[in-house]
DNA sequence: CGTTAGTTTGAGAGGACTCAAAGTCTGTGG
DNA sequence: CCACAGACTTTGAGTCCTCTCAAACTAACG
């Protein structure tokens, strides 16, 4: 039932046993349909998800317009990070863009299992470690440079997601408007 | 000797007797003049530093210019990330911008720390947690705000060094040209 | 097939860039 | 202690990329 994210793990650490059985016992299973919300602003985020099929993402809305913060497919986590970590609410959402499916593990469950099984907090260590250089070059991407370029880094990183999301949620995740993906889009030719 | 570091890291977990005597037997204290470097590119950077004292950056060259993409000062970590958690060599310079004290622990030490004291692995994934957090506030900011809302997010986060900063780098650092950083500082006029 | 969401295209404006040069500061050596 | 070289910052002028506003077009869904 929750192979997947048994498979997942097992990139980082070698899972006993005992620990599948209490990530069994602590993980839930959510199908989830295309448009729905997991998650929406002033509520805390008490669960992260481990996505074994499906698209979604996380975004804010500002006067204008909502604003991708990320987006998750299948093997990736989807939780809002901020809440999540702190405990305290923000001011995201959390939308499905794909009918989804995902093992959920409340944080209470997943600290307890931290503290009961040594190898499974280095495995939120190192995840926490991935995550954080992934954002890293995000920035990179971000600073200096044009919006053609912000856009063929995403491809470069994201070819599994670049076609199956809306153009202006694209957009505004690579920090441009959606007019101007669109006009990138249209000249690009080859092939 | 470590005192600054053991206080930073009572932030997050207790450090019991053993584990202080560890940590002082692992760590190294260095101290590094001005404009010097702690790190080059096409090197592996095996070695986190915990800063008592001083101000350093990380930096990346483009063709055409010097990009910094952090600045960390007392109380802080600085390391080249990339490097340092995946153990391969990367492009970035480490260079310090005042003086400084650090307490430089080696990677592999750490890894047998976290080994050896579950509680600091716990105290690992809750400082990468808190960095990870850190850069998803830089790349909202980054994403749809004029080079003034930049610079004024920084200031907000970061009071303590923004005046300790050469104003090329900051505005390397925030992603728009030093001639656009120094007029946004000349039209500041209030009090 | 009508309604709505999403995408494309066009026109015009403006913020921030680049290039260039002048001005200021800092530290070192005479 | 002053002068000068080099580093850093400021100011100016002109350009262009990307934005916004607007409207037409297309696709998706009930």
């Amino acid at each position: 039932m929750i192979d997947a994210l048994i498979h997942h793990i097992e990139h980082f650490i070698e899972v006993s046993e005992t620990l599948r059985d209490r990530l069994e016992k602590i993980s839930k299973v959510y199908m989830i349909e295309k448009g729905k919300f997991l998650h929406k602003p002033h509520k805390i985020c008490d669960t992260t998800y481990f996505i074994e099929s499906g698209l979604l993402r996380v975004f804010y809305k500002t006067q204008e317009k909502e604003i991708t913060d990320s987006f998750s497919a299948e093997g990736e986590w989807i939780t809002s990070v901020y809440s999540f970590l702190k405990n305290i609410p923000d001011h995201f959402y959390i939308q499905s863009l794909e009918p989804s499916k995902l093992i959920g593990i409340k944080i209470k469950d997943l600290e307890q299992c931290f503290s009961d099984f040594a190898e499974m907090e280095r495995f939120g260590r190192q995840l926490m470690a991935v995550y954080y250089l992934q954002l890293s070059e995000e920035i990179v991407s971000l600073k200096f440079h044009s919006a053609k370029e912000k856009y063929e880094f995403f491809l470069k990183k994201s070819k599994n997601k670049a076609f199956r999301i809306p153009l202006g949620m694209l957009a505004s995740y690579i920090g441009i408007s959606q007019e101007t993906l669109s006009r990138i889009r249209a000249e690009k030719t080859p092939f």
